[in-house]
RNA sequence: GGGCGUUUAGCUCAGCUGGGAGAGCACCUGCCUUACAAGCAGGGGGUCAUAGGUUCGAGCCCUAUAACGCCCACCA
């Protein structure tokens, strides 16, 4: 029995077999060895709140693909996985889930309890992506897994924490913070999504306080007039020099507040004059710092109205609003509305919107910890791809305020300071202190809040690998080579982890930065749940397949830039993966005997010109793949081993073959064996990173290599990259086939214009000179097979070709199908005018050139020369077509 | 208010350091040719957004402009 690939392209029927298969065989671990270099990814750790998503898709299947090609190289491969416990998005889903499971609020279970529950969620859910993973073939390190919980990232964090604080850059204080009245917590600035919503300007009166016309102040927030403390106007401003010092009085309020002169406002802007509100506008923060002014919070925390707003509090801020506007408005201080385009801060995760508030945080001190970072990707030890969004990193670095890292929420890492509640010293440390430091207490309180999730992220690249320890991981696998991204994140995350790694580690956590961009439906929108538009990669894959999938991904795209989720461009990657199968599927065929076992692959007998093109095919593809892989050019990479597979093996190596293979020379079909299964192997290869399934799969079916040490079941995955090798060039015969082809494309095209069925057999004349009648003669048999020709007639005669026939020029020679019976003129009379017309074009742009004395003097030789020759092959080939049009001409009339 | 990206065939997009405009899909014609109709062969289709400039030569470099999109930003 044969022993070969199933009939037809089915990826349900061994993908998931042959994940199993490297899983179980330890295809994914990587192994310290001295003798190896490096090369390590780690996955940006998805939330284990999520379901996995196109974008994650793509994310991974870039690191996949760069890991595959590194493995294959030679390299110690290291992608290493994890997942984010996702501080604030999980919090979010298990008070939901409590809520609707038992009808309780967090806080009537308390803090251990909850924590009990996110837990079991984690336990529950936390895997799931990560098991999704395993459908798209990732072969990620999974003995490695990592979550940002766990025990090593917990010590790393508080490790990190500690070392921070202990030098200064971590320190508590009194700031104006993001709050979001919904999560009830507070945010950094990456986390507050800035847009623009249509609002007003209230302009109203505040009366002086002596009786006079006081001042007209605008605002797009009137509820906050509540904690108004003063009047800003600017020094220079003369229209209010009078009032500066007086007092005036909040509307309504009764409240008298001094009108202070400070550079903040901007004169032409508004009325000039400023209301101050120091908790809640960070500006206003500011003046009120610099002039000594109290700050009055009246918002709560849940964003209703505190007991400062009077007979509004308990309503929430907007109800308020209206309410308040109506009776200022009737009480005579509103002075003008305005319709005005405000920008609104929203919270990244709900989208409710922001409230300024002040607030006791923790905060990082960013400007020491951010020069490095800057100096990093200015010296090249940080690169970015595509280059444009290093702009984009230092734009951040360079304007970076100081990162609020703690989170009035439970889950996460609590931050660990702990506050004597005898003589209110902090203490900071790793673990938790039996007695106050300054006075002796063991009356501690931790602090009740946790850290921002980021804040473990940052650390990612190292702490999987065991810092603080210096493991042995750390020691080889570190610094990492690759970082994997979106744009999106790049302020969340990659930012954080360079400055980390560099005050930590003293490194760049990794070499390369490699941007991607999102994967919009096929309309171009962004895909989200609210607009129900997201595409379920489980169930592409289910549909058409991982490698599909994985390769519509990879060569859809220009890094850095935003891609189209098309269903047409997974049917032709799925169209591709079937083509290499039955391909596959012949070569396997042809290998064997009637009871399945191998026949002979040899060179012995020498090569044919054919299978010296294809070898030099495949050679210059893996000159080129490697090249442009190495670029992280994927796209380009992938499609140029689709043209190799399908466009040289395919449609003309294998139709070329068949013959020898039918035929009875046996060292012959030796060699035409040798040489399928030689180039098929390397081609394999070279998709492997792409399409990890099929080729494994495929490969299984062929004669197996030598056992190497590394990889003594000899699969695939671990198997060696193509090497560039010139003595493959083989240029010569390179040549015969290019020419064979062309001859070929000619008849062809003739066949069709004479309407001539592909099935009839015709005979050809091909006239031509010297050494370009040789090259032609070199590949008669190719001609005549793939052109169906049954004869073919080589001559420099002029006058050995016959009268009627219809003819093509290729480079070099003339090609003549005798007419039979079963053209007509009109027809050829046609195609040769169409041609002419060609040429001329040619011809004309070529004279343009040469005819320009700056173009010969100026442009290099060889481009002149090559120009030259260009020029005297389309005037030649011109001739020859014009030639033959005067024949066809007088036999028309 | 700054910054960035995109604009190339009907559609989605490639096009490396400037040197004869490409692919996939769609379309037209002919083929079930013993690996493959998820296929084979042939074909049509583009003022490379616009206007200037640099250059012997521009899809590519420079300067403006337009449209679309994105990011950043403390404007009452």
């Amino acid at each position: 029995m044969e022993k070969n690939l199933a009939k037809t392209y089915n990826p349900k029927d061994f993908e998931d077999r042959i994940y199993a298969m490297w899983e179980e065989k330890g295809a994914f671990k990587a192994e310290r060895d001295p003798d190896k270099k490096p090369f390590t990814i780690v996955m940006p750790p998805p939330n284990i709140t999520g379901q996995l998503h196109m974008g994650h898709a793509l994310d991974q299947t870039l690191q996949d693909v760069l890991t595959r090609f590194k493995r294959l190289q030679g390299y110690s491969a290291l992608w290493l996985p994890g997942s984010d416990h996702a501080s604030i998005a999980t919090e979010v889903k298990v008070v939901e889930k409590l809520r609707n499971d038992e009808g309780k609020e967090k806080e009537e279970i308390g803090r251990e309890e909850f924590l009990k529950r996110a837990w079991d969620w984690k336990r529950i859910y936390g895997g799931k992506i990560t098991k999704q993973c395993r459908k798209l073939g990732d072969s990620c390190d999974w003995s490695r897994e990592r979550f940002t919980m766990d025990e090593g990232c917990n010590k790393a964090v508080n490790h990190f924490f500690v070392r921070l604080y202990e030098k200064g850059y971590i320190y508590r204080g009194n700031r104006l913070i993001n709050w979001c009245p919904k999560c009830g917590t507070s945010l950094s600035d990456a986390e507050v999504e800035h847009e623009d919503k249509n609002g007003k300007y209230w302009y109203f009166r505040y009366p002086a306080a002596d009786g006079g016309e006081g001042v007209v102040v605008a605002t797009s927030r009137p509820e906050t007039m509540f904690g108004d403390v003063a009047i800003a106007v600017h020094p220079d401003d003369a229209r209010y020099k009078e009032l500066v010092g007086k007092n005036v009085v909040l509307p309504l309020v009764g409240r008298e507040i001094p009108v202070i002169a400070d550079p903040y406002p901007d004169p032409e802007k508004g009325t000039g004059a400023v209301k101050i509100t120091p908790a809640h506008d960070a500006n206003d923060f500011e003046v009120g710092r610099r002039n000594n002014l109290e700050s009055l919070c009246c918002i709560n925390e849940d964003a209703t109205m505190n007991e400062l707003a009077g007979k509004y509090q308990g309503m929430d801020r907007y109800e308020c609003r209206k309410a308040w506007v109506a009776d200022l408005e009737a009480a005579g201080y509103l002075v003008k509305t305005e319709d005005k385009v405000i920008p609104v801060g929203g919270c990244y995760r709900c989208g409710t919107t922001i409230e300024p508030m002040l607030s006791d945080q923790w905060f990082v001190k960013m400007e020491e910890l951010a020069k490095p970072a800057i100096e990093a990707a200015k010296k090249g030890d940080l690169v970015h791809v595509p280059e444009r969004f290093e702009k984009i990193y230092l734009h951040w670095l360079e304007e970076i305020r100081d990162w609020c890292i703690s989170r009035q929420l439970w889950w996460g890492h609590r931050i660990p300071a702990w506050y004597c509640q005898d003589c209110g010293e902090i203490i900071v440390a790793e673990t938790e202190p039996k007695t106050c430091t300054k006075c002796g207490s063991s009356n501690l309180k931790q602090d009740e809040d946790v850290l921002d999730t980021w804040f473990s992220s940052a650390l990612w690249p190292f702490s999987t690998l065991g810092w603080p320890e210096e493991t042995e991981d750390l020691k080889y696998f570190y610094p990492t080579d690759v970082l994997v991204t979106g744009y999106d994140i790049i302020f969340f995350w990659v930012v954080r982890m360079v400055f980390s790694a560099l005050e930590t580690t003293g490194k760049s956590p990794f070499k390369y930065v490699y941007v991607h961009g999102l994967v919009r439906d096929a309309e171009g929108r962004k895909m989200s749940k609210s607009l129900g538009n997201g595409i379920d990669p489980l169930e592409i894959i289910d549909q058409y397949g991982a490698d599909a999938l994985r390769f519509m991904l990879t060569t859809g795209i220009t890094p850095g830039n935003d891609m189209r989720f098309k269903e047409d461009k997974l049917e032709s990657a799925r169209n591709f993966a079937n083509k290499l199968w039955n391909a596959s599927r012949f070569v396997i065929m042809n290998l064997q005997d009637e009871e399945g076992n191998f026949k002979e692959m040899s060179d012995k007998a020498g090569l044919q010109d054919e299978d010296k093109w294809i070898l030099s095919r495949v050679n210059d593809a893996a000159k080129y793949v490697t090249e442009t892989m190495e670029k992280f050019d994927l796209a380009l990479a992938g499609q140029r081993v689709y043209e190799l597979i399908w466009n040289e093996y395919c449609d003309w190596y294998i139709e070329i073959v068949k013959g020898r293979l039918y035929g009875d020379d046996e060292t012959d079909k030796a060699a035409a064996r040798y040489v399928l299964v030689k180039a098929l192997k390397d081609m394999l290869r070279m998709l492997h990173p792409f399409m990890p399934y099929i080729t494994e799969e495929i490969w299984s079916f062929l004669p197996k290599e030598e056992p190497q040490k590394d990889n003594p079941e000899g699969f695939l995955i671990k198997e060696r990259w193509p090497i560039y090798d010139e003595a493959l060039t083989y240029s010569d015969e390179v040549k015969k086939l290019e020419m064979a082809m062309e001859a070929i494309r000619s008849i062809r095209n003739i066949r069709a214009e004479a309407d001539a069925a592909p099935s009839r057999k015709l005979r050809a004349v091909i006239l031509g000179r010297d050494s370009a009648l040789e090259t032609v003669r070199a590949g008669e048999r190719y001609i005549k097979k793939l052109a169906n020709i049954t004869e073919i007639t080589f001559t420099e005669e002029k006058s050995a070709v016959p009268e009627e026939v219809m003819s093509a020029v290729i480079n070099g020679a003339e090609i003549f199908i005798p007419l039979d019976d079963l053209v007509d003129y009109a027809a050829e009379l046609e195609r040769l005018t169409k041609e002419k017309k060609k040429l001329e074009g040619e011809v004309k742009r070529v004279k343009g050139k040469l005819g320009n004395e700056g173009f010969i003097k100026k442009a290099p030789e060889k481009v002149v020369n090559e120009e030259k020759e260009k020029m005297a092959k389309y005037e030649d080939m011109l001739a020859k077509v014009c030639e033959r049009l005067a024949m066809v001409e007088s036999k028309c009339n």
